[in-house]
DNA sequence: TATGAATGAGTGTTCATTCAT
DNA sequence: AATGAATGAACACTCATTCAT
């Protein structure tokens, strides 16, 4: 997939010109397939050579575009990564909405194991290329559009269900669980666990966390 | 007439001189000053600037060494970071090590909290440095020494004391162990946890693992 | 405290990208005239100020473009090296092999007169730059494509229609020929010889060495 | 061998300070010691490493004396280089000075057979090593102080008496003697010819030169 | 005399970005 | 809209040479 609309500029230093405003919004259906295909190819020269060989020329020609077409599309190359970013996140939120959703009669066990297995699955999906990404996502921070409220709001809603076996303040929960799971799943993709594994390991840890009394 | 369209490919240098011997050991005082005064402008660069502004002539300019100095100790910019990220690692062990050490007859709970706080001790000292050593620390993962299973030998050594009261195989209950601590910790470092309420939903994430029974 | 006395092996940047691929082929009026510009200024700034004063920075400043140009087109400074080198080569083999072929009908010394004459042009032509080339063709021996073979060939040509007048066996005449008329005409360079002089000095020494019967 | 005491000064751009004066003669045996093993370094280096790896502070750690103590005895690189091939020279010189002195009853034919091992001779001893510094020696020409007149006189006298036989003005005579012969001795040594091929073809082209009538 | 730590000008090379066509 | 040649600031790294000890 990888192929959303985003458009985020960032300049490094003092940037040569206002980068600053969004650039041309892809009308037309040939320019929406040209900012897909250029998606497309940044995520597979970051997933082939890394960080290190993934540069805006590098894109373009695996694009098969003019370097011009990129800048075109994309203000700068922060931009391109974050679009990235923010695809992969609109990706992983997609599942784990799901997941939510058909966790309505589940017990909460059921329902973690249900979104586990989402978020292992929309990591997995593109492992190596979600494990450099994460690295990038920390640099770019302040300029991701929030939609992490969004998976904590999507957390709150599937422990507020269950509120009354709760051993943690709700806020706290949401908070921990979310970093508990990252954890665990970025571990098991490092240590290149078996699905089953990873995802009995995390859930152990999440329902141990929530509902542990001492 | 010189003037043909020839296009012809060499490749370059040929890998110069295999940088993987250490540069010269700093036996004099002088030499271990300078090092010294180096790695902590890489340190003082990294914490203000980031990876951004991070460069060796930069870092040697800081340090008020020539940058011919750096080279003369560091063969590389990546042998630089590799020298801050072990730095900080053996002050992590010495820590934690400590803690281990002190730990000999408190119970697991009591422990835990020890080691906690030691983990956080070591990362808040540098919070900002360590943010950004966290993430190349991936990238060069591979040349780096390996004392992380140190880390694991620590935890081991403390887990195996309290062996029966675990209701977790011990080799699992290592990793997942760890791969939690450091991901509390790091969550309580950027969301800017006080030290006691990180120590306190960390230790509680940590117990719950390894005690909880479904 | 990050001021440990580590000392930590880097390979360095593990041979880049393997420049043994060709860069961009000129396929634009603009892009072939560049390279031509760039060609120029190198065979200048050798000429001038020897391989001392030749760097990718002065030479892409003489030729007027800016230094990422020049590595647009040259992936190092020996790849512009050695486009020079052949670009030499060809220069010379066009001029020894119109000399053979107008060579036909004529005896065995009129035609090394033709080709010793044609060899001394082409260097004369650019007498300082072949000097300062022909040190570096050494070094580079292994990156220049195989034309030298050609030079061979030609002669081989032309002395195989005088077979009957050889004392010596072909290969070897072949290969003397070359090694004594190079050296005669890089002698008489380095010694500012007439035109005239050098020719017949070089003419008599391989007439002598093919006719010769002791 | 290799261990002559030549001190040139050569000083690249604009020199620091005035390196021009020679430096400290040495005295002492063990300077003199010194500076035979650097010298022997500095040739090991250039034959196993080439130009590339070849620079004072490799030579300097290769013959177990520090940085300094190279500069206290030769007033820069090119004077350590012009030192090896003075000593190369005066090498050479010996061997065709004995061999021209042992040659004064043989026949032209005979004494240039002598003469030519003796070349071929002094070259194969440190044939890689020679190939090297007979680029620099280019590089280097007006630095060198002069006794290759030193080998034009001695082919000077040999040819003198035989002054009857030659069909070529004398001094054309030595000059061509000793152009041929070099690119002869180095064409056998790069094409990894047997000591006698390539003293017969040599020795061949030379008499033929020297008597041939047309 | 010897040492070797320190210097820093110099150089090769990359890559994000612009802009004339 | 697209192209891709051109740009040049930015960097990593080398090595001849000096000089305080």
């Amino acid at each position: 997939m990888l192929t959303k609309k985003t458009r985020v500029p960032v300049k490094k230093k003092a940037a040569r010109k206002s980068t600053a405003a969004p650039r041309k919004q892809p009308s037309q259906e040939r320019s929406r397939e040209t900012v897909a295909v250029i998606l497309e190819a940044a995520a597979r020269i970051l997933e082939s050579r890394g960080l290190e060989g993934y540069n805006t020329n590098a894109v373009a020609e695996k694009a098969g575009v003019s370097i011009g077409s990129l800048y075109q599309y994309f203000p700068g190359k922060d931009a391109l990564t974050i679009a990235l970013i923010v695809s992969f996140e609109e990706d992983l939120l997609h599942s784990v909405k799901a997941a939510v959703a058909a966790t309505q009669h589940d017990t909460l066990t059921q329902a973690l194991h249900r979104i586990v297995r989402a978020l292992y699955g929309a990591h997995i999906r593109r492992a190596a290329l979600n494990v450099v990404l994460e690295a990038e996502e920390q640099r770019l921070q302040q300029h991701i559009p929030e939609n992490k409220e969004t998976l904590a709001s999507l957390v709150t809603t599937l422990l507020k269900r269950h509120r009354q076996h709760l051993r943690v303040p709700l806020k706290e929960a949401v908070q921990d669980t979310i970093t508990i799971s990252r954890a665990m799943v970025d571990a098991a993709l490092r240590q290149g666990l078996s699905a089953t594994a990873a995802e009995r390991r995390t859930v152990r840890a999440l329902t141990a966390y929530l509902f542990w009394q001492q």
